[in-house]
DNA sequence: GTCCTGAATC
DNA sequence: GATTCAGGAC
């Protein structure tokens, strides 16, 4: 075993974290959830999620049992929704195909939906301590500022730079400590901005704290002006109901519900095609826009909420959605600016 | 390139 | 208050 591997495997006896929720009654389903949680989010921000989340499904044949829109509800509010719906179909094809058994071999496990190979080497390394290494952004973080590695590591030459780095480092045994050590130093230690190098176990190692510039890595991604759309959203309402319709599997908000939306300012427009009648307009108030910014684009929102005295009822099929009652919610997946509106709307 | 949000930072 | 940033799979 490397020095390296030797000072952050003693760091983790020390300081590593052992009591975060999933790291409480380990099993490969525990770990596996957590793992795609933790994609692109924080441990911050996952503890609530993954509490509710164990509560309702315990385990995987619940999970795989489960309505997707049961899923995509606990989901609501943590974001790549792909993530939710990738996981509730990992869940049956384990079900169907494994007889309920999380595989235990990486090809078997990096082949399921939503797990790549730096999460299969978690889980697979977690899990069953196989000699596996993980790659995820504080590792990335910490191997080039250590090795001084210049470039943007979601390039594919860098990551592979990375990868053999990561190979190389990982110890033969004691590899679920290591990993999960890596990741603890990462998120506590090796911080985007102040980085507490004096209380880092390799900084030995690290030519970017001799330098005297861990800042300047990892190298920032060139950055391109992001683009701008704009939606309007009709909010028919009739009393405590809401109109809401479900969005494709693909795409943002994927499998989540919203308002019927247009590309134009026109209600008029929108109006028509649902087919709703002037005379049962109680009252038609425009909402004040705001902004909601995603990894690509800024969608400028503006809301018009149109109060109905009657039950509109359109065509089978023609528009397909529920009446989502203000006061009795189903449980179904809403995207955080959805659930902003809805939980504004008066209800009577 | 496409997928999201809350926390950190300005 | 507005902008930037962290965080992997497909």
């Amino acid at each position: 075993m490397t020095h390296f591997s030797q000072s952050v495997l003693e760091w983790y006896c020390k300081f590593g974290r052992k009591n975060l929720p999933w790291q409480k009654n380990k099993t490969d389903y525990t770990v596996w959830l957590s793992e795609i949680m933790l994609q692109q989010t924080q441990v911050s921000t996952v503890i609530p999620y993954y509490i509710r989340f164990i509560k309702t499904f315990p385990n995987l044949i619940k999970l795989a049992n489960a309505e997707q829109d049961i899923v995509l509800h606990l989901w609501s509010g943590l974001g790549y929704y792909s993530r939710a719906i990738n996981l509730h179909k990992t869940a049956k094809i384990i079900q169907k195909e494994y007889n309920g058994q999380f595989p235990k071999n990486i090809k078997a496990i990096n082949a399921l939906p939503g797990i790549g190979r730096s999460t299969a080497g978690a889980i697979i390394s977690s899990v069953y301590n196989k000699t596996y290494p993980i790659l995820d952004g504080n590792i990335k973080r910490i191997l080039t500022r250590c090795f001084a590695i210049k470039g943007w590591p979601g390039e594919k030459k860098i990551e592979n730079t990375l990868w053999k780095y990561a190979e190389k480092y990982t110890p033969q045994k004691n590899t679920d400590k290591y990993n999960q050590a890596m990741m603890d130093i990462g998120a506590m230690i090796c911080t985007r901005a102040k980085p507490k190098c004096l209380l880092c176990p390799i900084n030995q190692y690290c030519i970017s704290y001799k330098k005297g510039n861990p800042l300047n890595y990892p190298s920032k991604k060139i950055k391109r002006e992001k683009s701008v759309k704009k939606v309007y959203f009709t909010i028919l309402q009739y009393k405590n109901l809401v109109w809401l319709e479900q969005r494709p599997t693909s795409g943002v908000w994927a499998g989540l519900f919203s308002f019927p939306e247009a590309n134009n300012p026109k209600i008029e427009s929108q109006l028509d095609s649902y087919k709703i009648s002037y005379k049962d307009i109680l009252q038609l108030t425009k909402l004040i826009s705001f902004k909601h910014t995603f990894s690509h684009y800024q969608l400028y929102i503006t809301p018009s909420l149109v109060k109905l005295s009657t039950l509109p009822i359109w065509k089978i099929e023609v528009h397909k959605g529920i009446w989502y009652d203000l006061l009795k919610p189903k449980k179904i997946g809403l995207a955080t600016p959805i659930k902003y509106l809805l939980e504004r709307l008066p209800c009577e």
